[in-house]
DNA sequence: GAATATACTACTAATTAGATAGATTTTGTA
DNA sequence: TACAAAATCTATCTAATTAGTAGTATATTC
């Protein structure tokens, strides 16, 4: 499940992308705009800023805006930032792996080997999708003829 | 992320699709073999139970069992009575639909088609996939020409 | 230096995850 | 029929995470 921090972020991000190359934009209407708890939504741009998504200017004329092109902002870095890895399981993360605890034998795992696939098909979606466009990835499902 | 409720009742139910045919199994006997916390994997079980996936016998002699083939039990089935439905986010749900109370026009949102693509690609996975194999289904990622 | 913004610190409330304890019911068998 | 083995039920409990709020500090512009 997304948190709705990640929720939050995703539409904020989208709707910088929509405003993108006007100057930046304050925190208050990008909340108001979108339905976001404000003193939550401070918290995530902070922390996208943090992470090199955003810029923020403070004073008057300030707010937030995209650091680089919505071309060049890919889904999966947004959520990664606010939700942590996309695996289902640490033991299948590339970027936070980690064994279970309670595994006999990593190699023959079958839950590993399901999760495997939901990661890379998740983070398939996810890494080839930017803010500026409708998902770029396209996925056909067959059966594995035996 | 998948919960540990829902690794254990995998780990578990994989353990009794080994077994499927030798009798009923003791809870003690695979909470040790599978290194579950007892107790926690009672109501795991208990649950899945109740879903239809497991019969138990009380008494001497008693224990889970499967109560149908391994090839006719489905992953997602699993997860689904554990964790609850497979979508990222209510609005994409197939079994539990939920509109998203911020969302100011569903037709159009960005974030509901990405996590649509990735409700669909986990499920056909976890669907597609028993107890008895390794996963069927098998995935191809193209990029979709403009 | 006043007004306007973000940045930071520090809580709090609600929910979920991950269990544990102990009593009860069912069943096989001595 | 009594006993022991096993699942089942009831009732909590604790820790962590999530979601959110309040208030203060700091930077910027006019």
């Amino acid at each position: 499940m997304l948190s709705k921090k990640a929720k939050y972020g995703l539409k904020a991000m989208f709707y910088l992308a929509k405003k993108y190359g006007k100057g930046p934009i304050l925190i208050s209407d990008l909340a108001e705009e979108e339905h976001i708890p404000k003193k939550f939504l401070e918290i995530i741009l902070l922390d996208m800023k943090r992470q090199g998504l955003l810029m923020s200017k403070m004073g008057k004329g300030g707010g937030y805006e995209l650091s680089k092109h919505p071309d060049n902002i890919f889904v999966g870095q947004i959520v990664r930032i606010l939700d942590g890895p996309l695996a289902p399981i640490p033991c299948v993360s590339k970027t936070a792996y980690a064994r279970c605890a309670e595994c006999k034998n990593e190699k023959t795992c079958e839950i590993r080997k399901i999760m495997m696939q939901v990661r890379d098909s998740t983070a398939a979606i996810l890494d080839h999708t930017t803010l500026s466009e409708a998902p770029k990835a396209l996925f056909i499902v067959t059966k594995k003829t035996k």
